[in-house]
DNA sequence: TGTAGCGTGCTACATTTGTAGCGCATGCTT
DNA sequence: AAGCATGCGCTACAAATGTAGCACGCTACA
């Protein structure tokens, strides 16, 4: 689980599950606050034994990627949010939701209602 | 910010946005591993230094509770998922909430759609 | 061909976390 | 009143984290 990391380590993963593989240079860029080159390769390291990211060669030089799934990685991250502030229910994470983004076009909300049909659909 | 947070001290605000205000004790057996109180009032001790928690004298002894609003911190909690593995993209997260169906009911899904419509009529 | 620069790994070290133990109150029980 | 259980805060200390420094190898290019 992601939030058994210390907050530099999740924010190094965080940073690897919003922008996709990168190099160490890359993840020095997108830090808040600079650090040096090996303290975040110390930082990869460290997760990589951890088994939460994993490495490989490129032209560029390596590569540093999350070795968990975005997808089992989002529904763990939802999960969470939606057990300790919503109460568990995922309903109330969703209103929030629609309530945060006054941008969501006509057309995202459409999307959203077939969702939910096919939701119903599925299980009869 | 909750991230900036070490794991075990958050671990505790998390159970204390869950369960609300909430005495050591109380905390101690939300707590998936049990700890011993002392090591749990240090938690708190710390966690009221960075400003997270506040505590107030009750009947049963003191009680915690964090010191930054549900609302808040609900917004923030949300706001970083959507980020980090939703591309800034409130809808995504939604879509993926309603994926998990287990976490969702019938009613539940009426209750999305009213929102639904609701969200368009707010906006002509 | 030397030397400046970059990315790397190792090691060391200060700080922070995570935890237990001690001693002090308070309140209950007999 | 003596004894016991609770809840509390303080202090101490081991472990983990956060960071920098050093030395190496590989460019590239004057």
């Amino acid at each position: 689980m992601l939030s058994s990391l210390p907050p530099r380590e999740r924010e190094i993963v965080d940073i690897l599950y919003e922008r996709g593989a990168s190099t160490v240079t890359e993840i020095g860029e997108a830090l808040a606050d600079a650090l040096s080159g090996s303290a975040i390769r110390a930082m990869l390291k460290r997760l990589e034994t951890k088994g939460f990211v994993a490495r490989e060669q490129s032209e560029r030089g390596f590569v540093y990627a999350p070795s968990v799934s975005d997808k089992t990685a989002r529904k763990s991250a939802l999960s969470q949010v939606v057990r300790v502030f919503f109460n568990g229910s995922a309903t109330s994470a969703a209103a929030a939701l629609l309530g945060m983004q006054d941008e969501m076009s006509n057309s995202e909300l459409d999307e959203l209602e077939k969702m939910i049909a096919k939701a119903r659909e599925g299980r009869g």
